[in-house]
DNA sequence: ATGACGGGTAACACCCGA
């Protein structure tokens, strides 16, 4: 069984790379960020005919989650407990189209993108933080639950949690530059004190191994990018990993996401 | 070639991403 996260970087936009990708992935779960529409411009078709059952949480142009099925999708969740909501002072707070999750074939998948942060003096920044800590929360309490429950977090972290995670670890730390700061690496490793484990890196391991590259000042060619994409597992879930890899052939050619897909195979 | 930013909305720019 293959089960993966891809930041798509709008739905619409790479709805062909989408469904030639899910052709050619023997993919069972996909878990989609980024897809940047409201339920009613979410392309339902795409996945109904490639035999995926599909749930969507989008209200707008920005952020948006998905979650694709092919052994199952059941009891979708829109939130997580206390997902801290966003507002700029004066304005009333908006919850973001950041999280769903829903069991597929036994195991509780999340679809997360976590909030940029944009910078290290920006007021999106604490809510970065805060949003990571009720995740951690909301997720440690699924596995002290059920110490048998399996759990997948997947999703673009936006977090770098190591050096070797970003091509110039000095060029991010001198520009004050946000994923790489100890606050956002200690709220990624919190994940892992709880007892959640990055799934692919011992099958992916760096230094040079990244999942995202800007589009800008050919970060791709140039080798330039970022491991920001993960899929973290509980213990239950962790025991049955196989194997895992990153998808870059999909980052290369026209159109591509500036993202690629992470996949993390199991036991069946 | 893996190659010089792209998507969305609304408007003839601006927000957002990391």
């Amino acid at each position: 069984m293959k089960i993966a996260t891809w930041n798509v970087n709008s739905l619409r936009a790479r709805a062909d790379r989408v469904e030639a990708w899910l052709q050619r992935s023997d993919c069972d779960v996909l878990a989609i960020q980024e897809t940047k529409c409201k339920d009613e411009n979410f392309p339902w078709e795409l996945f109904e005919r490639m035999g995926y059952e599909v749930a969507h949480f989008g209200v707008n142009q920005w952020n948006g989650v998905a979650i694709a099925s092919r052994v199952g999708l059941e009891d979708v969740e829109r939130t997580f407990l206390d997902q801290p909501a966003f507002g700029k002072e004066g304005k009333d707070p908006v919850q973001e189209a950041r999280a769903m999750a829903a069991t597929c074939a036994g195991i509780r998948v999340w679809s997360l993108y976590v909030p940029n942060g944009r910078s290290l003096d920006d007021e999106h920044m604490p809510y970065k933080i805060k949003w990571l800590e009720s995740l951690k929360t909301h997720a440690q309490s699924l596995v002290t639950a059920d110490p048998a429950a399996q759990v997948a977090l997947m999703g673009d972290w936006n977090i770098a949690p190591f050096d070797e995670d970003v091509w110039d670890i000095d060029l991010f730390v001198n520009n004050r530059l946000t994923h790489v700061s100890p606050p956002e690496r200690a709220a990624f490793h919190a994940f892992e004190e709880a007892g959640f484990k990055d799934l692919a890196r011992e099958y992916t391991p760096g230094p040079g191994v990244y999942t995202y590259w800007d589009y800008t000042q050919l970060r791709f060619p140039k080798k330039e990018g970022m491991r920001i994409d993960f899929v973290l597992g509980s213990p239950a879930l962790a025991a049955r990993v196989t194997g895992a890899s990153i998808d870059r052939e999909e980052r290369k050619g026209k159109g591509a996401s500036d993202h690629a897909p992470v996949i993390v195979e199991l036991t069946d």
